[in-house]
DNA sequence: AAAGATTGAAAGATCAATCTTG
DNA sequence: CAAGATTGATCTTTCAATCTTT
């Protein structure tokens, strides 16, 4: 019974330390990205997800998956990404009730500007003091954490 | 060079994981919150955090000091606390400027009615899977990040 | 009916003032 | 002027319909 309070009590902890530091990492990344090129990190992470895919074009719903959204939070952000200029809509031609996003020239280039000082800088900063094994420790952690996760969403999904 | 380069990348991919699993839980909990007693985690924090204080009463500074939020935020929050009848706002006595926030009795029940189940089943779906000396490693890793990223916002302060 | 996507309203968070007291 | 706190405008996310195509 003390064993099982006690393990319990470590749970609870190492779950508090995570989801603070995970907050606060967050918000840190987001800062210096929003103030040394005014991308967003949602934004910049979707503009960063169809940079890599073939065509640098994605169906909403595939996209929304790899980023892990809503179709509806997805729908919202991209009508924003339109009106910067950074994203195009088009029907899909194989699949009428599909939707295809492409990044623009102009937002290649919002993201090649903010991509490589940046996100390079908050790394550095972010593991300058972690041992090569400790960063390889946090993330196994994260794999296996979000592997689980993953199997929980399938039980009960959140859509 | 080389090794330089691959240390980047191991670097890039355990942030990735990292952000990852920390949005994939922050979301799973406070869904299992929200359906299970219609509080929104972060209002459970809040309530959570006066619950513990003496008098179940904090200054707003303090209180948002300890929950890492800005003052902005926190205040419009109590606001919306407040009108569920949660919490109650009053002057401090001995620092005309300052405000203090108090958990009241319907507040702590509702804090009592959603802690016990859904938490700890949420802890105990995440944490079944990682053997114990794994949770020590996540605290560890946890809180060593977490001391430095409050080392940067001293230098960089957000607010 | 199910899948893909969008929409509008409501809730939450952020930002830049603003106000009061120390 | 600095500290504590609030407010209003704006932006983002969520939720519950809605619409079209399969």
């Amino acid at each position: 019974m003390e064993s099982r309070r006690l393990q319990h009590d470590d749970h609870e902890q190492a779950l508090e330390a995570f989801l603070l530091v995970a907050n606060l990492l967050r918000e840190r990344i987001d800062r210096e990205l929003q103030r040394g090129s005014g991308i967003p990190l949602a934004y910049f992470q979707i503009l960063d997800c169809l940079s890599r895919a073939p065509e640098r074009t994605l169906r909403m719903s595939d996209l929304a998956s790899h980023l892990h959204a809503s179709r509806s939070r997805l729908s919202h952000s991209i009508t924003r990404l339109e009106e910067r200029g950074w994203v195009e809509r088009a029907s899909c031609p194989t699949d009428k009730r599909g939707t295809l996003a492409t990044l623009t020239e102009r937002g290649l280039s919002a993201l090649e500007t903010a991509s490589p000082s940046l996100v390079q800088s908050a790394l550095q900063h972010l593991f300058a003091q972690l041992a090569p094994a400790e960063v390889q420790q946090l993330r196994a952690l994260s794999e296996s954490l979000a592997a689980h996760l993953f199997s929980l969403e399938d039980e009960h999904p959140l859509d």
